[in-house]
DNA sequence: TGTGGATTTGCAACAGAGTTGCATTTACTA
DNA sequence: TAGTAAATGCAACTCTGTTGCAAATCCACA
């Protein structure tokens, strides 16, 4: 005798949210890119493809290379949002606006986590050397966190 | 008949400068590092590995793997600093004042240069989530260089 | 509901940046 | 000048991400 797992498993509710998320925008909904996406949306960190790859074994199976693609379309589409930090990997996040908003970082000097800042943009005050044009500014704390301190 | 050719070369220069340096500090010399170090002295930009390793080519040839010790090297006793940038790559600069200052970054979107915007230091006037400490602040302003507008 | 054809996937091989182990050479101390 | 700790060269390796291509899948349209 089983209840309907819907409203019990979070999870389920974020693939629902993010297949209804790629069809809105009139796009090919495939597992990839709905257990990925749903993933992330579950996560306030921007995680690592080798994380995202840990959480997602069993549920379903990808090919590395796959997730490699998916997360490569799920930026460009502006689901989500990369960046690389010191240890020179992408990590990648759910935005949390329709389309990517700019906001600050917070980088872990021992843990190497990387949280989103939202809503913390960043400015600048000086000026730039003459012909130099700005187009984005990325600003990064870097520190110890919570668990870290 | 041969001048001296001390004076009008600036590299030279740089040379007995970078000697200097790093003798001042107690430190071994060794010809990787005066080179390098000269070599980096030399140059306004942050420079990869690879940009270095060209740099140098027929005036000593290195191993690959000497250069990477000797720019690790290089930035643990604080003659250079090291940043990533968006290619993933490292890229490194001497330091322009006796020991590491904070300074922002510029980098080109085009032809992914970057540069060093001494003087200019970050800061942030938000509040960071409870427990989380600041170490260091890092700002990059992204967009189109002088020769690439 | 079935089907054609563009998209996506899996697999294998590849690429680039950086690291490690170890024997040999070098720089400095005494 | 000799002894020793540190630096170097070389080969093999790791890690992250890419590319090519044939097979599978999605979905617009009949
Ligand atoms: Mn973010
Ligand atoms: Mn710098
Ligand atoms: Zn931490
Ligand atoms: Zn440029």
């Amino acid at each position: 005798m089983q209840l309907c797992c819907k409203s019990t498993n979070p999870l389920v509710n974020l693939q629902k949210k993010a297949e209804e998320m790629i069809r809105y925008r009139g796009e090919r909904i495939t597992p990839g890119r709905i257990h990925t996406l749903a993933m992330l949306l579950s996560e306030r960190r921007a995680v690592t493809h080798h994380e995202i790859e840990e959480r997602l074994k069993g549920e379903h199976r990808f090919d590395r290379v796959t997730l490699y693609r998916v997360l490569e379309w799920l930026n460009e589409k502006g689901f989500v949002h990369r960046l690389v930090n010191a240890d020179r990997v992408w990590r990648f996040r759910a935005n949390i606006h329709e389309y990517s908003q700019p906001h600050a970082h917070f980088e872990c000097l021992r843990c190497t986590k990387v949280v989103c800042l939202d809503d913390f943009e960043a400015a600048h005050d000086f000026e730039l050397p003459a012909g130099y044009r700005s187009r984005e500014i990325e600003l990064t704390v870097k520190g110890l966190c919570a668990e870290c301190t």
